[in-house]
DNA sequence: CTTAGCACTCTCGCATGGAGAGTGCTAAAC
DNA sequence: GTTTAGCACTCTCCATGCGAGAGTGCTAAG
């Protein structure tokens, strides 16, 4: 199963091999118990799975596999009377070798596909609508990480003046993001000889990382040491806000899920979102392109995610820039729908990414 | 009362002519009943009233003064034996004469400000800052527009190399923010030629607005035309965008209030904050500088906002760029903690912008 | 191995019934 | 004339109980 082999396992914690062996119609039922409860989010009793799958036995027989299935840990039971619920390691199986296939629908890529060429402006832009679309394809909350490499790597510089004393530095670093910073020269310099710092520092300097722009300052003297020394706090910046800076969007998508119906659950979760330094704590670790990480449940290492899932993909270039997207939802979630989501806007900003970069 | 001359009363819909006139006694009691459902969010009782404001009089006068308000509009009962909430002319007249000066506290003025200063690096992280500042300040939720002039304003153009035809195109408009959008040349230029165009550009074009810009493009030819070009557009993108890039922060403060306990409620509000498009319409009418505006409950136009109050204030330069900073919560709202957060961010912003373009 | 039948369990919705809180009114006190 | 004590009245809230319904688990027959 091509499926199974591009999805990562989560941690160790719940390993493949764990995994139990079933009967083809216990994986068809499983199958029914998982989409049912994912549609309808109430325990799917035995009855409504033989009439609503036009499966070929009675409920009596499906109740006795039904059993089985939860023996094995895959199903509960919320009490006694009630119908069945799938447990993260039903997921967990579902997701290794029940899914349908993960992908958009044609028509939805090209939508995207588009509106990502549309928006070639700016990076903060680009981070925006992957947000705002990863959100809309997988109906749940997105989350969204700027491109970042290991060091941020000078490309271009430009100081622009501003009033007397006063430049805008404007950095173009490697992988095309711009920062600007402004700057209080200690003496006035002209017009002429700012663009020609520019020009200088562009030619010298392209591809230094921070520490190599700390070091060249002592070559250099007046506005030109200034202006490295701002450069290299730039660069040292971008590399500290890397976990700092991310995007989310779609909270509406979950707050409509009934299991944040009432409650603190909600609240927390958005708690989670709004603050970006926590958020770092969530991102999978080392992960290949165009893979897709799912972690359900408790194989989150945060309270807060008890009953959610997390599903993430890595874009960039191999070895050089990177970031991550992802959804978090109830575990209840449209697997296949998030996934394909997140590894086709993956794809997409990773396009976006080597475009920029040049190759 | 310098306080009611500095907010500006909402639509006309409640004029401060139509506010009744009332009594020491009964702004006494009415003050403490707002106070006190500020506090609570609950209906608060006459009794109680007593005991925690040390009035001079007994549960029973005041019962008798609480109809009166009652009837003048001001208050209101769930029900028959329940305790009284205000209505929104009573937060009206709270606000035009019976709150205490709006003002944050010297440590918080110092702390922020203090903070505003060390993130001079980029508009987009001012604007992030300002919201979650705004959002921490008031403990509601924060909405900040970015700063932009009537027209966006062409100040320095630069066009760096990427690879062969492919050039990033930076455009630093009057106002301080930046622009960068990918272009694809259709002929190879050199780096030699691409800076010197960027510094002619700069030179001829500097001022220059959307449309002057386009009418430029006729008289050029080849690299420099496409340029001009791409740099009209990315200003009018820039114009079309203002009211599309809002930021956001503090869900989850009003997310705790018991207001939006349960329900849509709160599921609409963050609908509503998440779709950029439609926060442009809470936007106040022309307001001066240093202002704030309040609107209450159902001066509000959308039904969202039933319950919800809108506080907001005005940044920029007079007659230059002007941007929005503003607080939305329930009704019962710390006004004036709110009203001196929004004017105190209000005015870091107009200092940054001021600042940025340098007078 | 499958299935019909049935007892058993648990939730959910609804009605019932105090207990408590708070008002509005009336009549007496200041 | 204003203030206040007293008291009846109203409404919510919570706990309790009950019946209906849904769904299971088990047993015994097919």
């Amino acid at each position: 199963m091509e499926q199974a082999q591009q999805l990562r396992k989560s941690d160790g914690r719940s390993p493949a091999g764990a995994l139990p062996k079933l009967g083809e119609r216990q994986r068809e039922i499983l199958r029914a118990v998982i989409r049912e409860f994912i549609a309808t989010a109430e325990p799917v009793a035995s009855g409504a799975l033989v009439q609503r799958y036009r499966l070929a036995v009675s409920a009596a027989t499906v109740r006795n596999e039904l059993a089985l299935l939860e023996e094995l840990g895959l199903l509960t039971h919320p009490h006694t009377s009630a119908g069945r619920v799938p447990t993260d390691l039903g997921y967990r199986y579902f997701l290794e070798s029940l899914m349908p296939e993960a992908m958009l629908l044609p028509d939805e890529q090209l939508t995207v596909s588009h509106q990502f060429q549309q928006a070639q402006r700016d990076t903060a832009e680009w981070l925006r609508l992957a947000a705002s679309t990863l959100a809309r394809l997988s109906a749940e909350a997105s989350i969204v990480t700027p491109p970042s490499g290991v060091r941020g790597l000078l490309k271009h510089v430009e100081a622009v003046p501003i009033h007397e004393r006063r430049v805008l530095l404007v950095a173009v670093l490697e992988g095309g993001a711009v920062r600007q910073q402004l700057l209080e020269l200690s003496a006035p310099a002209t017009v002429d000889e700012l663009r020609a710092l520019g020009s200088r520092l562009t030619d010298q300097q392209a591809g230094a990382d921070a520490a190599r722009l700390r070091a060249a300052v002592a070559g250099e003297r007046g506005t030109a040491a200034e202006i490295i020394a701002a450069l290299a706090g730039i660069l040292a910046e971008s590399d500290a806000a890397r976990g700092r800076d991310v995007y989310y969007d779609g909270i509406q998508n979950i707050l409509a899920q009934p299991e944040f119906g009432q409650g603190d659950r909600i609240r927390e979760m958005v708690v989670l979102l709004e603050d970006r330094t926590r958020l770092a704590e969530l991102l999978p670790p080392a992960l290949r392109d165009g893979e897709v990480h799912v972690a359900i449940g408790n194989e989150n290492r945060l309270e807060t995610l008890r009953g959610c899932s997390l599903v993430f993909g890595r874009y960039g270039t191999p070895g050089g820039v990177v970031g991550y997207v992802g959804v978090v939802g109830p575990t209840r979630m449209d697997y296949a729908r998030s996934i394909g989501a997140v590894r086709y806007v993956g794809r997409l900003m990773s396009d976006l990414v080597r475009v920029v970069e040049g190759n």
